[in-house]
DNA sequence: CTTCAGATTATCGTATACACTTTCGAATAC
DNA sequence: GTATTCGAAAGTGTATACGATAATCTGAAG
C-alpha cells in the first residue's frame, strides 16, 4: 500500500497531480511553514517516484511556497516580515492593475460569477474550514483571471498563495482574513464600473489584510515564544 | 568528447548552469522562437545528463521562455500578439512601482551604477553585438534590483526576459530595441528624486519599446508569410 | 507520382541505482 | 556528566535504463 495514486493518467503527466496536491495542502495550511518536505514520503503519498517528486518541489520553490535548500531537501517557505512586505506590496500593484482592466471590460456574467463566489465563501465560512481559507484567496484569483490577462493573472496567483504562508505565519490564529463584505464592496463598485472606487475598495481591503496579517505579528510571535518555552520547561 | 563543462562544481548544482547557458543564449537571441530544444543535445553540449537538462528547461517554461508540449518536448516560446500586450502591461504595471520606489529611496551610489551601466549600453551599442540587446534589458533588471523588493524584481526580471522574445519575434532586425537616451532621461529624473517625472520618462520609454516592437509586427508579418509563400513556390 | 501501412529511429516520461552529504546516535575519552 | 569522534541511517544529487510516444523512412499499391 503505497498511495491513493489515480488512475486518470490526464494531461501534463503525474508531476502537475504532485504539484497541485502539495499546493492546495500549503494554501489551506495543512503543511505549515518550516514543515519538511522528504522527498521519498511524498513519493509514498503519491504513489510516484522521486522523479516527478522533484520536478514537483521545483515548481512550488520557483513560485517560492518552498525552500530548496542544496543537500538539505525542501521545506515549507517561511517568509521574512520583510519579504511579506514586498509582496504585499507587489500584491497591490498587480490588483490595482487588474481592476483598472475589469472596471473596463467587466461584463455580467463576470459580475454574476463573482456574486457567486462570494456566496460559496459566505457558506465556506461559516464553519470556518480550511475551505474558507482557500476561497478567500481564489477571488482574487478569479479577480484576476476575468482581468483577462494571463500575466497579470499568474503573478496574482503567486502573490496570493504566498500570503497564505504570511498569514500561517505571522496571522492570528482563527483570524478570517478575508471578510467577505469587503469582497462584495469590490463587486459592487465593478458593477458600476467605476474603475476608481473599486480600486479603492481594494486598496483598504488589502491594507485590512496586511494589518490583520502582520499587525498581529509581535504578539504571536510572543505567544510562539512562550508556548515553545513552555514545551521546553515540561 | 562531450562538453565543454566547467569543474568548479559551485552551488545550486548544474542544473543552474544550464538554466543560465539556455537564458542567455535566448536573450540574446542565439535561440530563436521556435527553435527546437532537445534533452540530449543540450546535455551533450553541457555535459549533463538529461535529468539535469529537464529541470534547466521545466524552470525556463515556468518562467515562460520555453514551451513545453507533453511528449513533443520543448521548443523556444513564442509569445502570440495578445499575449506579447499582456506581457507589455504588466511590465508597465510592474515597473512603474519600481521607479516609485526608487524616486523615494534612491541612493547616490545607485545612480553611479545606473550611470555605469548606461556607460557599458553605450559601448556595446555601437557594434550592435548580442550584448547591447541583453545590456538594454539588464538596465532594467537594474533599476528593479536597486528598489529592494525582491518580489518585484523576480517579476520584473521575468517580463523583460520575455520581452527578448517578443523583440525576436516581430521586432525589426536591427532596432536597438531600446534607446540609451531614454535610460538616460529616468536616471536623470530619479536623480532630481523626481517621481512623476521618472514615471513618465519609464512611459514614455516603454511605449517607445512597444512601439518598436509590435508596430513593425503587420510589415514583419508580410515579409515572413512572403518568404514562407517563396519557400514553397520554388 | 502520390499515398499509405509498416518498420525504424529519435525522443520523451518515469523509475531505479548508486554515490555523496547530512544527520543522528552510541561508544569512548576526559 | 559533558564533549568528541566514529559509524550507521536517512536523504539528496545525478546518471542510466527501459517502456512509451511521436517522427521519419521505406516500399509497395494505386
Amino acid at each position: 500500500m503505497t498511495a491513493p495514486a489515480r488512475k486518470t493518467k490526464s494531461a501534463g503527466s503525474r508531476s502537475d497531480f504532485v504539484y497541485a496536491g502539495l499546493r492546495r495542502a500549503i494554501i489551506e495550511q495543512a503543511l505549515m511553514p518550516g514543515d519538511k518536505l522528504t522527498e521519498d514520503v511524498i513519493g509514498d503519498r503519491f504513489g510516484v517516484s522521486r522523479t516527478i517528486v522533484r520536478a514537483a518541489l521545483a515548481r512550488l520553490h520557483a513560485e517560492g511556497l518552498v525552500d530548496l535548500q542544496p543537500n538539505k531537501g525542501a521545506t515549507i517557505a517561511q517568509p521574512s516580515l520583510s519579504e511579506a512586505y514586498d509582496i504585499f506590496e507587489a500584491r497591490m500593484c498587480l490588483e490595482r492593475q487588474v481592476l483598472a482592466r475589469l472596471a473596463e471590460k467587466v461584463t455580467d456574467r463576470d459580475i454574476q460569477r463573482l456574486e457567486q463566489h462570494v456566496a460559496q465563501e459566505m457558506k465556506a465560512g461559516s464553519q470556518d474550514g480550511p475551505a474558507a481559507i482557500r476561497l478567500a484567496g481564489e477571488f482574487h484569483i478569479l479577480l484576476a483571471q476575468l482581468a483577462g490577462n494571463g500575466v497579470l493573472a499568474r503573478y496574482v496567483d503567486e502573490v496570493v498563495s504566498r500570503c497564505s504562508l504570511i498569514l500561517a505565519l505571522y496571522g492570528r490564529p482563527h483570524s478570517s482574513d478575508c471578510s467577505i463584505n469587503e469582497h462584495q464592496q469590490i463587486i459592487d463598485a465593478l458593477r458600476e464600473r467605476n474603475s476608481r472606487l473599486a480600486i479603492d475598495a481594494m486598496d483598504h481591503h488589502l491594507r485590512a489584510v496586511t494589518d490583520r496579517a502582520l499587525l498581529s505579528s509581535n504578539t504571536d510571535k510572543q505567544r510562539d515564544i512562550r508556548s515553545i518555552l513552555d514545551h521546553y520547561a515540561s
